[in-house]
DNA sequence: GCAAGGTC
């Protein structure tokens, strides 16, 4: 019998770190495209995350065909998505009689591990496996999991499992539902899922807060003092509700107030924590979007600039030398940064409130230059880089002053603050340093007002989120992991659910969710993914059998097909995908002009009142059309954003286009008549 | 062509 042994790890770069902290002379051979690490007769393989996919059957895949009860207990069958890493697993199991799952400690690792084990055991049934458990990637740790190897743990992998069935259950039947009862189906498809429908109820109802926000007046009192030649604006303590209590007010402020209060403070300022996927991705959409940000993090830590970009943690692991880091970075473009760090008699980092041993936090691990990178991967790099170096740096050190002063009873307040040392601010720029002056002044001190000022103001509704924003509020509730978030903002993009940033939602996002509220509330909402993990944890513990939690969901979904509304449903989402595409009013008849497809499938905007009205306006047919909630100010209609491959450009207003067009065209034709005519007036030259 | 979760 074969005598080797293989170890999996969840990827590449941590079998190659592995083989490395345990074995000598490793060779490194590579076969369709993937490396295996050998040393004698073992090998490390690394995979690349799950490598099996659940999905029904082909023979559902016909969306308006299949009955969506048929499909709630459909066979659900296992493919493979990872074919050449397969084909190596089955090839290696024929050399080994043992086996170590070395994946990531955690859940999806252990299914991704069981997924492998799987695929050996079918090529080689009598091989033997066990468990290395580590949570980082240190030769302490390594050696450590390596001496006191465990069994895996069938339950935690089962319970992953059941998460893949209930998602794809839930996920396909109502995104079936729904895409069928509205006609958007092909790539416009209307998708449903239990963490991109709740975020999306969430930019939905924020839309509607803004709908329906009524604002309110207030009233604020503005004064303008003078000491010596500094002249000074406080506000007045109250925010009046009522304009005739303010005016009152106002009218009794003389000439001069009395300072009641002065304190002047000298506050430090901790530089920010440590990067996790979720600040990180916060501060980077300040320019970028979250899916190009992480796309660029991944291939800068594939390239070695930086550490593993998926992580919840914002502590430094003390195995880091932070001060080695901070030096390399002496000879870069983040020299004086660098220096700044290194001033400092001892070095202490920030640490941030979530603390995980699997991966550190994101810190560049070596030094780039401007020339080695393009332009967007510098902004991102610059970005780790200065963070990095900002939680080594010194505190920020700020004066505060706060006061009250009195004009014949009204009272006004001031809190302004100014940088005495911008410490960390200095290396970490990206936040912008709001900063106030007022002048020393004495208790009892009589100062002179120089002007006052009554402002009438609305009160605002709240503002739309930001992918920044959204991303952080999905962490706080518990909806989808580091790896995914982003994934699922950009999902509710390409499915036009949501547009713009800060985002706004589509018509049919108004639609969809008002369907599933009514019909399917639990997928809407954070809970469902709260209960999941219940569920799972108890599977995991072998105090729930997943079957159960399977059927549960079967019959809920069952249920809520028997009940439901079909043609109240389709009314409703055909509803708002008919106002997405109302570009706005005909100039002619006044009815909605749409975008529309003609026989030979030419987009084209028309009139809903056609054959009766004939008005229509060209649209370009390369790219997917982006209606913007900006209106053209001569047509009120909605201008046109174009997306190709290339990226966006504004097309604006598609009538103002189409005269614009015209006028040129007329111009040309003029020029061609008049190229015409000057040629029958020339005489022609004699040809022999 | 569906989900969400890993990773490339």
């Amino acid at each position: 019998m074969a005598k080797g042994w293989l170890i999996i790890t969840e990827k590449e770069n941590t079998a190659r770190r592995i083989s490395s902290i345990l074995f000598q002379n490793v060779k490194r051979t590579r076969k369709l495209g993937i490396n295996v690490y050998q040393s004698n007769n073992t090998y490390v393989l690394g995979l690349k995350g799950h490598i099996i996919q659940l999905d029904f059957p082909s023979e559902y895949n016909n969306w308006g065909k299949i009955p969506l009860n048929s499909l709630l207990r459909a066979e659900i069958v296992k493919k493979i998505t990872q074919k050449n890493l397969a084909k190596i697993l089955s090839d290696l199991a024929k050399k080994i009689d043992r086996v170590t799952i070395a994946t990531d400690y955690d859940r999806e690792g252990e299914l991704i591990g069981v997924e492998a084990l799987g695929i050996i055991r079918k090529a080689n049934p009598n091989v033997e496996v066990d468990r290395a458990k580590y949570s980082a990637i240190t030769p302490a740790d390594i050696k450590q999991a390596f001496s006191k190897l465990t069994k895996v743990d069938f339950n935690l992998a089962k319970s992953a499992e059941t998460r893949q069935k209930i998602d794809l259950i839930w996920g396909a039947v109502l995104t079936r539902l729904l895409s069928v009862s509205s006609g958007r189906l092909g790539k416009d498809f209307l998708s449903v899922g239990r963490v991109q429908s709740p975020t999306l109820r969430l930019i939905v109802e924020r839309e509607e807060e803004i709908k329906n926000f009524k604002p309110k007046k207030y009233w604020e009192i503005f004064a303008d003092f003078r000491k010596n030649s500094d002249i000074f604006t406080c506000k007045h303590v109250k925010r009046f509700d009522d304009k005739k209590e303010a005016e009152k007010a106002f009218k009794k402020i003389s000439s001069q107030a009395e300072v009641l209060k002065f304190e002047k403070k000298v506050k430090n300022e901790r530089p920010p924590i440590p990067f996790n996927t979720t600040e990180f991705l916060r501060e980077a959409s300040r320019f970028m979007s979250p899916n190009k940000a992480m796309s660029i993090a991944e291939s800068l830590y594939m390239a070695g600039y930086i550490s593993y970009p998926r992580t919840d943690n914002t502590v430094y692991p003390k195995t880091i030398n932070l001060k080695a880091i901070a030096r390399k970075f002496v000879e870069s473009e983040f020299k004086k940064e660098a220096n700044l760090v290194l001033s400092q008699p001892k070095l202490r980092a920030t640490r941030g409130k979530r603390e995980t041993k699997d991966h550190p936090p994101i810190y560049p691990t070596s030094v780039a230059s401007k020339e080695d990178l393009k332009k967007d991967e510098w902004r991102i790099y610059e970005l780790i880089v200065r963070r990095f170096l900002a939680t080594l740096s010194p505190d920020a050190v700020w004066e505060h002053k706060s006061g009250l002063l009195e004009s014949n009873g009204e009272r006004f307040a001031f809190n302004v603050k100014k940088i005495l040392d911008p410490g960390w601010r200095e290396v970490y720029p990206y936040y912008r340093a709001e900063e106030g002056y007022v002048p020393d002044l004495r208790m009892g001190e009589i100062i002179e007002i120089v002007d006052k000022r009554l402002e009438e103001k609305e009160t605002k509704p709240p503002p739309r989120y930001s992918t920044g924003n959204l991303i952080q509020l999905m962490e706080k509730l518990g909806l989808g992991t580091k790896s995914t978030r982003h994934e699922i903002l950009n999902k509710l993009y390409s499915r036009r659910y949501v547009f713009g940033n800060p985002l706004r939602p589509s018509e049919v996002a108004f639609a969809v969710i008002d369907a599933l509220k009514k019909n399917a509330e639990l997928i809407t909402l954070p809970e469902m993914t709260a209960k999941l993990e219940r569920e799972m944890d108890e599977i995991a513990e072998g105090k729930l059998d997943d079957t159960k939690v399977v059927e549960e969901s079967i019959v809920f979904l069952e249920q809520i097909l028997s009940e439901i509304d079909l043609a109240e449903l389709s009314r409703n989402l055909k509803e708002g995908v008919r106002k997405d595409k109302v570009v706005g009013k005909c100039p002619e008849c006044g009815k909605d002009l749409v975008i529309r497809k003609s026989k030979d499938s030419k987009r084209f905007v028309g009139c809903t009142g056609f054959p009766k009205c004939r008005f229509t306006l060209p649209l370009p047919q390369n790219g997917s059309i982006y209606l913007t909630s900006k209106e053209c100010e001569k047509h009120g209609i909605k201008k046109i954003k174009i997306r190709t491959k290339k990226g966006y450009w504004d097309l604006g207003c598609v009538y103002c286009n189409y005269l614009e067009w015209r006028e040129s065209r007329g111009k040309e034709e003029a020029k061609k008549v008049e190229k015409a005519k000057e040629k029958l007036r020339k005489p022609r030259k004699l040809t022999r």
